[in-house]
RNA sequence: GGAGAGGUGUCCGAGUGGCCGAAGGAGGCGGUCUUGAAAACCGUUGUGGGGAAACUCACCGGGGGUUCGAAUCCCUCCCUCUCCGCCA
């Protein structure tokens, strides 16, 4: 949610930023709306002025003994004006939630716009493998090494969904522990969340209400008015940890991180050539979290940044880093880096961590703030948070970039302890 | 699923329809004392809206109602806890 105050002041820079990531944007409307609520607020608090007056007043007249039917009388017709200018004013506050509430977060100042064409790579590391032999892809590898049952996932969970099996299960399961493992090395606190959240989580972490259509809705339970969804991520369990709460600013940054399985709809965005595992219904991540101070948070995303690096570099895998441009930054972020890594087979760089910096967008919308030592006061906090990582999309970059001529896999050094084998397929 | 209790400020907790934005305590901040710290003592300290300001309005889980006037009475919804039942 972004702040009134900060629109109705720099109207014009921030319809700048904001054209930077949408097409088209009408701050006009929205001022014109708080202006009508300012002007209720003006008129009813009048009359409620008059009301507590009064109504103070009329204990002491009886005390008196004086006649006050008259001005009962009178206080009634008050009472029922402001009943109807209350109406109206709640109107319009929900009006202007209605519009704030769809407009995304402002780009930071070194975020160029425009969409994906215009992402800013700023670092690669390795290079791409170069093979001797023609190279397979990752769904004929998963399939004949036995790692992952496409045909299977399908038969139970429907289209788009797969199923690990064997040492692909094992596979996968050593990189989360391989991922939980460092975090917790760099001092994170383990969070094992719900996977099924009430609304107010969605809106919280920006999802809600304009992305609803993107997540899987459970049917209401009898008598109940509010469905509950299953997360899309991680980051919205997490971003609702300290929902509506008052952070002491020493307990500053609050650093943690979830393993969770991640379920999306993607409705409609099946395409041929991200067949397997690169875009799911289902996927597994790990997800590094921070509450900071805002005059903190843009070094912290440099860090989360640079550990989900640390954990793909870990593995030995080809990947390049690049800054988003503003369209390519999802609706609550500010700032976000994505780390890709090559997937052979597509000829393309797929991304398996982002990193994103929502400064206090969510924690306007979740009312999260801390309270700062040196005055006293209450601020919005802000949020970041970084895939560390995704890792249905490392296991076909594993697989692929580290195959052999003979259809084997070598196991990248870092997840042998828990694979217990150097080579899968022998 | 059945029965009961409760939701008040940063936290804990009191609150007969007007004297309640709200006792008391803790915590925070400032000070006295101390070589320093602790303790003790004194003072101070809610949030948000409108306004240049004076000031004013709202907020005691959410929404409605009764009333000239509601934290307080009524309705309704949400949530939490305890006990019983069922269950991994």
């Amino acid at each position: 949610m972004l702040d009134i105050h900060l629109i109705r002041e720099n109207k014009k820079q921030m319809e700048t930023a904001l054209l930077k990531k949408i097409d088209t944007v009408n701050l006009d409307e929205i001022i014109a709306v708080d202006d009508e609520r300012k002007r209720l607020i003006v008129e009813t608090d009048e009359l409620k002025a008059k009301r507590n007056e009064v109504s103070s007043l009329i204990p002491k007249m009886k005390k008196e003994g004086r006649d006050v039917t008259g001005l009962l009388e009178e206080m009634k017709g008050v009472s029922d004006k402001i009943k109807t200018l209350d109406i109206r004013l709640s109107d319009t506050k929900l009006k202007m939630k209605s519009l704030l509430e769809v407009l995304p977060n402002i780009p930071d100042d070194d975020v160029l716009s425009g969409g994906k064409k215009n992402n800013e790579i700023i670092r690669v590391s390795g290079s791409k493998p170069d093979f001797p032999f023609k190279p397979k892809d990752h769904i004929e590898l998963a399939t004949s090494l036995k790692l992952i049952d496409y045909e299977r996932g399908v038969k139970m969970g429907g289209n788009g969904f797969w199923l690990y099996r064997g040492d692909g299960a094992v596979l996968e399961w050593a990189l989360l522990n391989y991922f939980i493992e460092e975090h917790l090395k760099d001092g994170y606190e383990f969070i094992l969340p719900p996977h099924v959240l009430i609304y107010e989580c969605g809106y919280t972490a920006g999802q809600f209400p304009k992305f609803e259509g993107d997540v899987f809705h459970l049917e209401p339970e009898e008598g109940k008015r509010f469905s509950q969804f299953l997360l899309p991520t991680s980051e919205t369990a997490l971003i609702n940890y300290h929902r509506d709460e008052i952070i002491p600013e020493d307990e500053l940054p609050k650093k943690y991180f979830a393993y969770t399985p991640c379920y999306r709809r993607e409705a409609g965005s099946y395409r041929a050539q991200e067949r397997g595992m690169i875009r799911g219904h289902q996927f597994n991540k790990v997800e590094m979290f921070q509450f900071t101070t805002p005059e903190t948070s843009g070094d912290a995303l440099e860090q989360l940044m640079t550990k989900a690096e640390n954990l793909v570099r870990g593995l030995g895998l080809h990947y390049q880093v690049s800054k988003l441009a503003a369209a390519d930054c999802s609706f609550s972020m500010a700032k976000t880096y994505d780390i890709e890594v090559w997937i052979p087979s597509m000829n393309e760089y797929k991304e398996v961590s982002s990193s994103s910096n929502a400064r206090d967008y969510q924690a306007r919308r979740g009312n999260i703030r801390f309270r700062r030592k040196s005055t006293g006061k209450n601020e919005f906090i802000h949020s970041l948070n970084a895939s560390g990582l995704a890792t249905s999309r490392l296991l076909p970059a594993i697989i692929e970039q580290f195959q052999k001529e003979d259809g084997t896999v070598l196991v990248p050094e870092v997840l042998k302890k828990w694979l217990k084998k150097d080579v899968l397929g022998k």
